[in-house]
DNA sequence: TAACAAAGTTAGACTAATCTAACAAATAAT
DNA sequence: ATTATTTGTTAGATTAGTCTAACTTTGTTA
């Protein structure tokens, strides 16, 4: 059984390994920051974590995770997600209150519990920041998406997801209407400072880039 | 912020000196053994605890808590007893499955999660096992209770509680339909071992002096 | 009441997870 | 390519929670 620490850690690779797009491996030092500990502490883990042969390791080399590994990783993912959902969807915790109960929720080990969770909440695809949600067999299925910035004049797309999960920037675009679920149009994009200008529910409203880089979104025709 | 391990000393104690009736206070091997651990161990404990003013207890003296322990103490019984409502009525969970999973929710820190919970299960009197569950403010509601085998001939009553929350014994009492709610009538008593002949749901059955002791009843004539 | 048993404590050690400070390797820059 | 910077490791210490083994109190009983 593997401690609260351990599949903090499994999680912070499998994290680090993902949005780091392409790259498959992590440094010491980005996990350590990730998690909040000095550098010394996270090469003691992942010492540790190689010898129970859950992540691949070599002195100053990179770090990831084996197939066992991954999969624990994915299923604490799992349960995160499942909770965010159960406490923004049932709870009726506001977007930006989720994550940090579910840090802890994701720890409950009971594999009843989760997947009568996953029953009660009729096995939803995607959690309240519009995350995928595992399946209870590790599958995570494929979306595509892009960031908002990416997306071209005259698209209408769908808002899915976020890339900064800060309590503020979540307050932020919850007050400009731009929440999951919602349908938006591009007018226009200047090239002067990559601005765009974007109708929603009907309103025309400005956007800056660096908000629009925020914003993941799935395209509804292209 | 409070640590796990001393969550569960307070609540030990406070369920050591309830059980103990009359008794306030308790043995510090009483403590180790419920708590599954060597005698040394729950000596340090103490000396912390007391030291961070949660209990009174002096060297070779017994503990007890004083008023700050005892509200901790019943926050962790009432976050306990709703999760394993939860669990019961909502997740699907029987009987005799929530505790051991309730152990490990009751130690979630959001007070506004546990709220949240209370009013979904709509603020729920009694787990499932019939125990009392605190209110937010840390009442915990009386209620006139005796064990079946203290109840008279001819009278009726209702099972609110059990006194073996063992799996063993939970599965036992349900394949004898003794669950929670039944109304039950004393028709005999039985001299020479104490046995008694009750009805349920208009069935008649005998059960033994000591099954009786372990069911706990709320009298409707008394 | 003296001795024995039960209950409780102390001392010293261990493990997990963390830290700081000093050092070593890898990478980048001049 | 030699130095400087970044990155990562080692060694030694710390804290929480646990243990064993030896010791001390308290309580019981002969």
């Amino acid at each position: 059984m593997l401690s609260i620490t351990e599949e903090n850690y499994l999680k912070a690779i499998y994290r680090l390994t993902i949005v780091n797009n392409n790259e498959v491996s992590t440094g010491t030092n980005e996990i350590a920051v990730y998690l909040g500990v000095k550098p010394a502490t996270a090469t003691d883990m992942l010492k540790k974590l190689k010898e129970k042969d859950y992540i691949s390791y070599e002195k100053y080399g990179k770090s990831s995770l084996n197939q066992v590994g991954k999969s624990i990783a994915i299923e604490i993912i799992r349960k995160h997600r499942l909770w965010e959902t159960f406490l923004h969807q049932v709870m009726e915790f506001s977007w930006d209150e989720v994550h940090e109960v579910a840090e802890q929720l994701e720890h409950i080990k009971s594999k009843k519990l989760i997947d009568s969770l996953d029953k009660f909440l009729n096995y939803p695809k995607y959690d309240p920041h519009g995350d995928v949600i595992p399946s209870a067999d590790g599958e995570i299925a494929f979306r595509h998406t892009k960031t908002l910035n990416n997306e071209l004049i005259n698209h209408t797309c769908e808002i899915v997801g976020v890339k900064d999960n800060s309590s503020d920037f979540l307050k932020y675009i919850e007050s400009l209407d731009l929440v999951l679920g919602k349908i938006i149009n591009i007018n226009e994009i200047y090239s002067f400072d990559k601005s765009m200008n974007i109708s929603i529910n009907g309103i025309n409203k400005n956007i800056s880039e660096k908000l629009a880089e925020n914003i993941v979104v799935s395209c509804k025709n292209c």
